[in-house]
DNA sequence: TTTCACTATTCAAACGTTTGAACAGTATCT
DNA sequence: AGATACTGTTCAAACGTTTGAATAGTGAAA
């Protein structure tokens, strides 16, 4: 019934009595071919419902058009945003793309570039998860020759293309805004400095307090994995202080909204007495009570311009990885959470 | 420098002074090749830094082990968590997951399944947009022979397996609920009626409302794409109404939201005065304060439930598609927002 | 009429792998 | 010694497409 052997274009060529090359031209538009043959050939595409076989055309012209993108997760707003723009951009120059979720597994993150590699994609853009430390799989995918983008979460000794917000001025600039809303005591709880963006906004927050004449202390410092829970345990320990922050940033949003649940488990007066600032514009800050100041990571940019720097890769014959870094200007978006002067202006 | 030229079986072959089809077997570890053979093979891949091309065999075997995923969106909780899930399960089987996104376009999904044919996956396991009516396109999929698996929202008229909840029974079971906190008056934010699963949330809520002797009001009943923009405009015409409801169940969680924000902007006691449902446990009902309550799909079981559909479809050689639904049971949730007896208890 | 240029097509090999059949060599049984 | 069975390998074709070179056919220029 279902035509259950596919048609190929060897079929179309015994319909129309030519040869497979023939068709094989007519259907890439080859200039050779008479407009009479290249009419026939589209009216038997149909006619025999024919679909091209991209394993066969791929591994004769040696170039798949896949292009890999691995991300941590897809369930959040910044990454599945970034794939978006990838996707969009990617498409419109004929790529397909393969997305990956890493889970913020090391492990899972090799098998799906090993996996990427076996489908023979033309390229992969990645963000690292959270748990990697060593490289070793990202340097396979160079020594193959194969363009590699990171963004967001990468490693400068990578030494490839790198899309991404500055995180030491964002986190800067966070500061900055504390400041001027009047916070003296501001305490950070942090991702893993063993990461690159977090290193960096560890010393990003660091250098402001210094800059703005702040105290900068150890025991307001923290870093862990920034989920809720991290948050909230963290948000405990800094109200047992003998002297409590009055402001605390969080490298990412999560950990800003456990520490504001137990804030307000606490009954403390959010941002009069203690401003909260997170990272990463999830969702759910524009949509809580207060609403969360956070970092607007900028992801439709950083998406368009990874696929656009893979493609200036992709069609540079010889080009040789190299580190180049692509920084794009992230912006502080100041909720409630921070925002004293409202409400000092009501009361 | 680095290897321009790929290694290939026939590489291997060389070195070790066997034919590529000795070094294929061995490398499929077939019973006639000798251990010292399949050691020398395993060796030399290493020394070679031989990676299997994955175009060439799936050609040659006729089965590329792709499978593509069509979701509306991975931007959330639901869609994300099936997708992980189905990664999981079938990539215990060695298959690799292409997942894509139609953004709720009808356009972009047709074009994810022509690209997904093209790329030659075993299969497909999707969710429709909401924009989809025609399906066409899903009938091309069954035409190739390709099994298709649909879940959470899928037509009964395509006539292949389906996986998801029981939407006429879940929204039965929030009026229920609803009537047990002594609601009298409940509104409807329904999706639109020309996709299956939101015709049935609407049946299932009016089908509640005559079984439990409350009045089915037409002006209580709206149809929307369920954003929070939807959900604000809704609840201010419900609020407007000469006898606004006690009650309102969203079909969706973000519905749900703009609702809920309409409340508090107008002072409306929660869920006192209007007691709140949504759909689907978005992140962000239990971050919120009221928590929403909701509908849990059960998307980690409805995501492998969907890939062994898949597995016992695409492992049985003479299946023929056919309408199959595995229904599987979904969990009220009851947070703050509808739970009365909590409040009364306080007071 | 030969030569040249052009057009439309065919030829043949290639991409890298898989696989059943064929084959040679050795061991086992009668 | 001959038949039989088993082991380990090679042979050759195939999967569906692409592509440069070759070829046939037509018309025009010399």
């Amino acid at each position: 019934m279902e035509n259950k052997k596919k048609t190929t274009i060897k079929d179309i060529a015994k319909a129309l009595n030519i040869t497979p090359s023939a068709v094989s031209k007519a259907l890439s538009d080859h200039p050779r071919i008479s407009d009479k043959t290249k009419k026939a050939v589209k009216k038997a595409v149909k006619d025999l419902n024919y679909q091209p076989n991209h394993l066969a055309s791929a591994l004769r012209k040696g170039k798949s058009n896949l292009v890999g993108v691995i991300v941590p997760r897809a369930n959040s707003n910044f990454f599945s945003s970034v794939v978006q723009k990838i996707e969009e951009r990617l498409s419109k120059e004929g790529y397909n793309v393969i997305i990956t979720q890493s889970n913020e597994s090391f492990s899972k993150e090799c098998k799906n570039i090993e996996s990427l590699l076996y489908t023979q994609v033309d390229g992969i853009i990645a963000s690292m998860a959270n748990e990697t430390t060593v490289l070793d799989h990202y340097e396979t995918i160079k020594s193959k020759g194969i363009p590699l983008i990171m963004f967001d979460r990468g490693e400068d000794t990578l030494e490839v293309d790198y899309v991404g917000i500055d995180d030491y001025n964002s986190s800067f600039a966070v500061v900055e805004h504390l400041k001027n809303q009047g916070c003296k005591r501001i305490a950070h709880i942090g991702g893993y400095s063993h990461t690159r963006i977090y290193k960096n906004r560890i010393i990003g927050y660091k250098d402001a307090l210094v800059a703005f004449n702040l105290p900068v202390d150890d025991e307001l410092i923290y870093e862990s994995k920034l989920k809720i829970e991290d948050g909230r345990r963290i948000m405990q320990q800094l109200l047992e202080l003998p002297k409590p922050p009055d402001a605390v940033f969080a490298a990412g949003d999560f950990a800003a909204l456990g520490a504001l649940q137990v804030l307000e488990e606490n009954n403390i007066a959010v941002p009069n007495d203690i401003a909260l600032v997170g990272f990463s514009n999830e969702t759910f800050t524009s949509l809580i009570k207060p609403g969360i100041s956070t970092i607007n990571q900028r992801s439709e940019l950083i998406g368009t311009l990874a696929a656009e720097t893979f493609l200036k890769r992709v069609n540079d014959t010889n080009w040789k990885p190299k580190l180049n870094k692509i920084i794009v200007d992230s912006e502080l978006i100041v909720r409630d959470s921070s925002n004293k002067t409202k409400f000092l202006d009501r009361s």
